[in-house]
DNA sequence: CCGTATCCGGTGCGATACTG
DNA sequence: CAGTATCGCACCGGATACGG
């Protein structure tokens, strides 16, 4: 089905996708994906990657994308027990659009920043 | 400059891209920006496309991307008064990561739902 | 090691009312 | 028409402590 045009998106599939992006959309989503799409990573592998993550927010971070069906969680019931995520197909192909805005983001980063200064110094002093 | 690879971003340079996603995380944002690529819009015909936005959010969204340098922000002084929205160049070129995760997300609605419904079918009843 | 439970401050955002 | 001002709540997310 071709999206990019013709495709008149009904009200209620506008919510829906609003609903998957705001997934993408909050604090951490991103940055676990771009992590774990360079494969299989531990929790405690995560956290320590990820500079300034709460532990509650990780495992609140990852439940969702499993839940969404974007990764895997597989236990291995020893002693300590040792817990692997993964990206599931879904969750690697949802990581190509993803890399790509964050490429647009930091090409961006400066003439973002310029617009900002400039924007700001016109109003504030 | 290759982003795709090879370039392990230092730490700076990946919360000030974190903060530019969180852009177009945030709830009105990629609306408007879909909206607006179809050409430039007045407030009012912005609110009434968008439905359940209020005009404060509606404001406020459009100031934070005129402060990005992504749409200008013209005031023709009539009595009424008429304000048109429009996509800058770099918007323009922002539109284009932005559908293709839009298109992701569209195509993946029913694979994500079912997701959901799986994981919420074995744990909640 | 990997989580869950609880508390609590900051703020995102809607509702409403008022100006030019 | 296109905003700004104010209030109020819900919720996100950090800190901390405890359990398997």
């Amino acid at each position: 089905m071709d999206v990019t045009e013709s495709t008149v998106s009904p009200s209620s599939d506008c919510r829906r996708v609003s609903q998957v992006l705001s997934r993408i959309g909050d604090k951490w989503s991103v940055l676990v994906i771009m992590l774990l799409h360079r494969g299989p990573h531990r929790f405690s592998a995560l956290k320590r990657s990820i500079g300034g993550i709460s532990q509650r927010m990780l495992t609140l971070t990852l439940r969702n994308l499993e839940r969404d069906g974007l990764v895997s969680r597989t236990v291995t019931p020893s002693i300590p027990p040792r817990v692997d995520y993964e990206l599931t197909e879904m969750g690697r192909s949802l990581a190509e659009p993803v890399k790509a805005l964050g490429a647009w983001a930091f090409q961006h980063l400066d003439a973002i920043g310029a617009a900002q200064t400039r924007y700001d110094g016109q109003a504030d002093p």
